[in-house]
RNA sequence: GGCCCCUUCGUCUAGUGGUCCAGGACAUCAGGUUCUCAUCCUGAAGAUCGCGGGUUCGAACCCCGCAGGGGUCACCA
């Protein structure tokens, strides 16, 4: 096991946490954990216009609710509290302080009008914008009220990314970025440099839409005198059409709406794991312990992947069968039908038994499990448009039942009897199973589909299969 | 427009010079499991490895161009 690492996730409270989110904090996570690490999260509040009340609860609950513990934190401390950034203003201002002193930051005496006059320029030269081109000859003394700009000393880099691999830029890609607003918040550019620096952070995780800032950042560390962290730069996770990244306006789904959904953490860190990232073999399915053992930087893939609801539903599918039936019965409480109350412990057990292997999220219990506690009306037409029993008149499908109500009458409705019975009927009717098991499937229970016959059968227990017999027959 | 990143079945991917006229998974289709749905099993279809050059006895893998896609160029992160 390599060193230590201490990751941090660093959200901005602007709202709910998607995917791609997630990924960049389990990723973090799984670091962390595989070489007894510590996981941080700290808020990133330094923009006070696009703060929504209540995010920063949403994404500690969702990160509760996937399972990705944090070791420090705004709720919990820790070491190097406070973990937002709104609280930590007096250390941007010292380490801006250091910066102006070396001659490294300047007040910024202009206009938002000059300002858009300048990018409006660069736009029509077919030029990006760099700001350092209109550095002021002599910067007026900062006294807070103006934004604080970094003197940047342009430069190409060249440094290995954990995940990009090598990567090199020239010296027009830097620029004279702010550090502090002139609302006297910091900018992300400059705050999450000194949290990181100050909180130990040793990898960085984040998404690819900061690889261009990046060089920016490098050359703050050395104007700092620091040395950076080790950077990794995911790819994006793309919106379904795969044309862009997926974010909120593309349908990006709140990770809580798949919890509430029934959807297991289990299954959201695996499938969220293997959007770009595999372990090289042809395991498809990881518990998190395997995520946590196998997880590797190296191989994360450098190409976007989009997001596939139908294989995380295959997925959860896989991931709920691996569940033992008392584990599952424990995460299915608030999933049930409103009639299943009535029910006892017992009896629900053993109706999930029966669905375990056919459910893909838990939501979908009061639809594979209504008829198990609801006694439905008959419905004339699961025979009518069932290809085989449609043929048969109503007296032969009288018949069938009458002879299947008098040998169940005989049952105790265990499994084996009711599977020699049922078997005998095939026999004695004279009917093939598509036929006669059908007739006998649809009348007690009156849904489109249904776990096995006999299964089934010995669930609902002999009352209620009977009743649902005569119902049907009277309905004939 | 500048800069940067990316490019293998519809989708997620394996593959780091020969065992790849490219393997697995999801989805699709067909068959089997005494009935439906699902599970499970078997099978089918599905990728001229973005394109064009090179290097090499040999390239999905190395090099060079090009094209396409994405990101970025905020007092947002």
């Amino acid at each position: 096991m390599s060193s230590p690492i201490r990751t941090r996730f660093a959200p901005s409270p602007t709202g709910y946490m998607h995917v791609g989110g997630v990924r960049t904090a389990l990723f973090a996570w799984l670091l962390a954990r595989q070489t007894g690490g510590q996981f941080v999260l700290r808020i990133e509040d330094t923009d006070r216009a696009r703060h929504v009340e209540g995010a920063e609860q949403h994404i500690i609950d969702s990160l509760k609710a996937l399972g990705l513990n944090y070791d420090e934190g705004p709720d919990i401390g820790g070491p190097f509290a406070p973990y937002r950034q709104s609280q930590r203003l007096d250390s941007y201002k010292r380490w801006a302080q250091q910066l102006i002193d070396s001659g490294r930051a300047y007040a910024d005496p202009y206009s938002a009008e000059d300002m858009q006059k300048f990018r409006d320029q660069a736009q029509a030269n077919k030029q990006p914008f760099l700001y350092r081109n209109h550095r002021p000859d002599k910067p007026p003394v900062w006294d807070g009220t103006m934004p604080l700009r970094f003197k940047s000393e342009p430069k190409a880099y060249q440094r290995i990314d954990a995940v990009m691999g090598e990567l090199s830029t020239g010296p027009e890609t830097i620029d004279d970025f702010i550090l502090i607003k002139s609302d006297g918040y910091p900018t992300y550019n400059f705050a999450h440099i000194i949290d990181d620096t100050e909180m130990r952070i040793s990898h960085i995780i984040r998404g690819q839409e900061f690889l261009a800032s990046i060089p920016n950042y490098l050359n703050l560390y050395e104007a700092l005198g620091l040395t950076p962290p080790i950077m990794a730069t995911m790819p994006h996770i793309m919106a379904p059409d795969g044309k862009k990244k997926l974010g909120k306006r593309d349908g990006a789904k709140d990770v809580l709406d798949y919890i509430r959904d029934g959807y297991l953490p289990e299954t959201m860190l695996n499938f969220i794991a293997s959007l770009g990232w595999n372990d090289g073999s042809e395991q498809e399915i990881f518990s998190v312990q395997e995520l946590i053992d196998k997880f590797s930087l190296d191989r994360v893939q450098r190409s976007g992947a989009r997001f596939d609801e139908q294989r995380l539903q295959w997925m959860n599918g896989a991931h709920i069968r691996n569940l033992a039936l008392d584990d599952l019965y424990a995460l299915c409480a608030a999933y049930w039908p409103a009639e299943a109350n009535q029910s006892n412990d017992n009896y629900k057990q053993q109706v999930l038994g029966l669905v375990q292997e056919r459910l893909k999220f838990l939501a979908e219990l009061p639809e594979l499990t209504g008829f198990f506690f609801i006694d439905l009306p008959v419905n004339p037409e699961l025979i009518t448009s069932n290809k085989q029993l449609s043929k048969l008149s109503q007296e032969e499908l009288k018949s069938y039942l009458e002879q299947a109500k008098a040998s169940l009458e005989q049952s105790d409705f265990s499994l084996d009897d009711l599977t020699s019975r049922l078997n005998d009927l095939l026999t004695t009717t004279g009917q093939k199973p598509g036929i006669l098991f059908s007739l006998i499937r649809i009348a007690t229970t009156q849904a489109p589909f249904s776990p096995s016959l006999a299964e089934t059968l010995a669930v609902l227990g002999k009352d209620r299969s009977l009743a649902r017999l005569n119902s049907q027959i009277n309905a004939l």
